[in-house]
DNA sequence: TGTCAAATTATGTTCGATATTTTAACGAAA
DNA sequence: TTTCGTTAAAATATCGAACATAATTTGACA
């Protein structure tokens, strides 16, 4: 019957509890769930602070209530919805504040990581950062220049190339967390990108940190990483978005 | 219309999952399984690897599925328990090398924590630390001396303690990394207590770590609490837990 | 206009149905 | 006899829908 169904989704990889960004392997309905919600959260077609009510949600992604449900408490655990006993779902707000404590985190923790990525570097992975980087750079920021609608496939590639300079720090908590927190902050890009983003040479600045990382400069590839982290941060801050300031 | 409520509910984002250690109060029932199966998993009452069969669980807590459900997934992103897409849940497993990672990562999060922490401090929280410590030595490690019997009580002065130590660090992010690391560890330690504990003079450290906090001293105060972390480590991993290596 | 209670809505839970995995049994080939 | 592969049966996980309970709104009344 469906074992042709099973064959072909048989190769999913393990990939023990990392969390990938390219929605894994509809295994479950629950999983799928989540998967969509993420996405529509990160991409803010679910507004931040917008209720999640089981009603409506039940609806746009025609499931049932238990899938649903499972969904939400796993994402309300990532930070990207928050649970209220009694009270429901809602989107995580967002501020300007979160978004200060959350770069100021981040830096925190990739620095250490790539310093230590750096120290533990190999031939194998200066390989990968350089492919990594050549993917990236061969791939276009946005699918209409004018329209500056957002491609999906370079902020996979993005994603991938800043998990990769630090992926040898040897720590798996390390990885997830920084995971968390770049999922975290793309979730702001993606939200400031809706209200006119401002251009600038990344591209640029993404080969600095990786010629400094595959020469084994720590010092100098995480000072190119802090100022481009904080350098965008500053241009969300400063950016018109519709969700900040009260 | 509830332009009103939305301005009034926006400052409490953040503080997504400050994982209190006194369970929460029984709000819903999936909360309250959480928090039981939480402490059984961290007390070792359900063995590291073990399978988390729905049906003797429902037993156990006496609730139906869908709590129970809830509070297994939730785990799962805490890193308490795997999940595995139509196969369910098991207990997280245990091993010298998972140690040493969540050691290595704990030392990297609390260094800068405790940094920031110190860099920052009050009168308020100079006062915090001295008040958690009083508590701290104020209060017997075991129940019974004779069997080790574990006192929950210390336990969670324990965790008071450290977490008052980086609490002004200025990142919720941060906080709540150390503290799943702390529990994570935590686990650890109650495992190997099972197996016969090593006693030291713990009070004297947590004394030497107060008194640096407190004067400012925050490279001896990291210095300390670094060797404290390492030291605790190594009596865990020379220890003869049952559940270690293959 | 303010208060309280009924009505309404939404959330949390239980239970039964379905799909999948695991276990056990059986039999053929080495 | 042992090993391996196949198949049937049991156990388990996932899911949907009805039920119970709590929160919120509505509207009557003072």
């Amino acid at each position: 019957m469906n074992e042709l169904k099973n064959a072909l989704s048989g190769n999913e990889n393990a990939a023990s509890h990392p969390p990938s960004h390219p929605p894994s392997h509809p295994g479950t309905l629950a999983t799928s769930v989540y998967d969509h919600l993420r996405q529509d959260i990160l991409s803010g077609d679910l507004a931040p602070g917008e209720k999640l009510r089981s009603g409506s949600l039940r609806g746009r992604y025609d499931v049932g209530n238990s899938p649903l449900r499972e969904a939400l408490n796993r994402l309300s655990v990532d930070g990207f919805v928050v649970r209220e006993d009694q009270k429901g779902f809602s989107v995580a707000n967002v501020s300007k504040r979160c978004l200060e404590e959350l770069i100021r985190t981040r830096c925190w923790l990739e620095e250490v990581a790539l310093r230590e990525s750096i120290g533990n570097r190999t031939v194998e992975w200066e390989e990968q950062v350089v492919l990594s980087f050549h993917h990236l750079s061969r791939t276009e920021r946005y699918l209409d220049e004018k329209n500056k609608t957002p491609n999906a496939k370079w902020s996979e590639l993005h994603r991938t190339f800043h998990m990769t300079l630090i992926d040898r720090c040897n720590s798996q908590w390390m990885l997830n967390f920084c995971a968390q927190l770049y999922d975290q902050a793309s979730r702001y890009c993606q939200l400031a990108d809706e209200a006119g983003f401002i251009e600038r040479d990344s591209l640029k600045e993404h080969r600095l940190l990786m010629d400094a990382a595959i020469d084994g400069n720590a010092d100098e590839a995480i000072r190119v990483m802090l100022s481009h982290y904080n350098r965008t941060a500053d241009i969300i801050l400063n950016s018109d978005m519709e969700f900040f300031e009260a």
